[in-house]
DNA sequence: CAGTGGTCTAGACCACTAG
DNA sequence: TAGTGGTCTAGACCACTGA
């Protein structure tokens, strides 16, 4: 219903072209964020008001909200308002290096919160990744991982005991160096590990991990699988992690491989 | 309303739990996929038909349905129904070997579709990535992959055409080893590409390349950037591709590094 | 032509936050 | 208590597909 005096500008809608009323809700939105009027942590109009700007149903409104959501780039807190997401962070790993190690590269401080800690059996794929049986168990851990007090991802991590007697979740640091378990190993059992095998992929943030790293739900993250590996070839760990972060890694090849 | 007779299996649904209606319904269908009883390519029940299933209305249906689209998991198509996505490829392409030479070696067939070619100016970071100034000329061009006839990328490549002088669109095969830009490098102008850094992320299919993959909008895909260095260490190619597949990289770090 | 998913409306009640 | 986003209902019309 749309009252007389109804002066807001409805040009930036167009009802007569057959593009989604949402999908052009969406475009304007996106232009406010890009051309830097709203900017990160910043407030966007709330659904009532963006309702009235428009002239449209409360549902279509929040079509278009959960489609900016979805990619990340809009934080929705019930009761509060939706704000800009906090930038897509622009921080980097580095190749093989561990991610304590990258981080204290880039001059940042790395931090972890172990979740989980327990010794078990596993299943399927990540027993035969180690290389072991059904029966073997696995010491499994899960944290989650910081840069500079922002959650950056969450990590599983799986290693066969019989490499790690006497494992506890007290091997585990949150801060400092410590907190890599290349480290860890190195120090407790001598273990270098010197190889790896990782995969990339992309995935959807399920529901425990968005609020883990306090993002929405279905944003895209890079999750990313690795074996590592002794001298020997024999493979230590498995883990994979979800990483909100971007990962950089060099190539180099010797000409007429 | 639910009639008298109504004999629909509502004990899957649980109307007394604080659990949003339209996740119950999400993980119903899940398990639908997971166990196996729907499998890719095949349809799941209609709208309708879940709606009266759970005594629910349409639109949290299509709420849980979106969901689990976004994901990647299902594949909705009007008019005709919504499927089980194929898997999400299992393909792989290996380190720095190109999309062409990955392929080959798993034994299956790469192809590419090339969609624009041309030679313009190009702004912002890709020029400071190929290290030229805004007036210098970059050819650029885009293309979609497949392996044995499925899309499974989407790429943009750009190179400085003072390194490539007369390249023309003809330049870019389609089939065969001939399809390597790689490839295309080496013959036409001599020149060998022995040095990249990667850059691995997550974003969301746009609508553009969700039609161009035949995906799903929003879901989640690899974003790989890589610049290309020639054996003198200057830059000669960018490019950034968008890909359904996962990616498998090696590393070996020589001990005491 | 009937049936599918795509878009949209106009309501409703809720849980949570902040003043 | 007022205002936010979260969930849900019961409709509507559309474009497209396949028989």
């Amino acid at each position: 219903m749309r009252a007389a005096g109804d002066d807001q500008l409805e040009d930036l809608i167009n009802r007569d072209v057959p593009i989604p009323l949402y999908y052009q809700i969406c475009q304007y939105v996106r232009t406010l964020i890009d051309s830097g009027k709203i900017k990160p942590g910043e407030q966007i109009p709330t659904e009532a008001q963006l309702q009235q700007l428009f002239g449209v149903s409360r549902a279509t409104v929040r079509r278009a909200i959960s489609d900016l959501a979805y990619e990340g780039l809009l934080d929705r807190r019930r009761a509060k308002g939706t704000l800009v997401a906090r930038t897509k962070l622009e921080e980097t790993l580095y190749g093989f290096a561990s991610f304590t190690n990258s981080v204290f590269k880039s001059k940042k401080t790395p931090q972890s919160r172990v979740l989980d800690f327990r010794v078990t059996r596993v299943d399927g794929s990540i027993a035969d990744f180690l290389g072991i049986g059904r029966e073997d168990d696995v010491a499994t851990m899960k944290r989650i991982r910081y840069v500079d007090g922002e959650p950056v991802a969450v990590e599983n991590w799986y290693a066969p005991v019989r490499h790690l007697p006497g494992i506890d979740r007290s091997f585990f640091k949150e801060t400092g160096i410590e907190q890599s378990t290349y480290h860890m190993l190195q120090e407790r059992y001598g273990i270098q590990l010197t190889k790896a095998v990782d995969t990339m992929s992309s995935v959807a943030l399920d529901k425990e991990d968005a609020e883990l790293l306090r993002r929405e739900r279905h944003m895209p993250v890079l999750l990313r699988t690795r074996i590592s590996y002794n001298s020997a070839g024999v493979p230590i760990t498995y883990s994979s992690g979800r990483y909100i972060i971007t990962l950089i890694i060099n190539f180099e090849k010797k000409v007429h491989e």
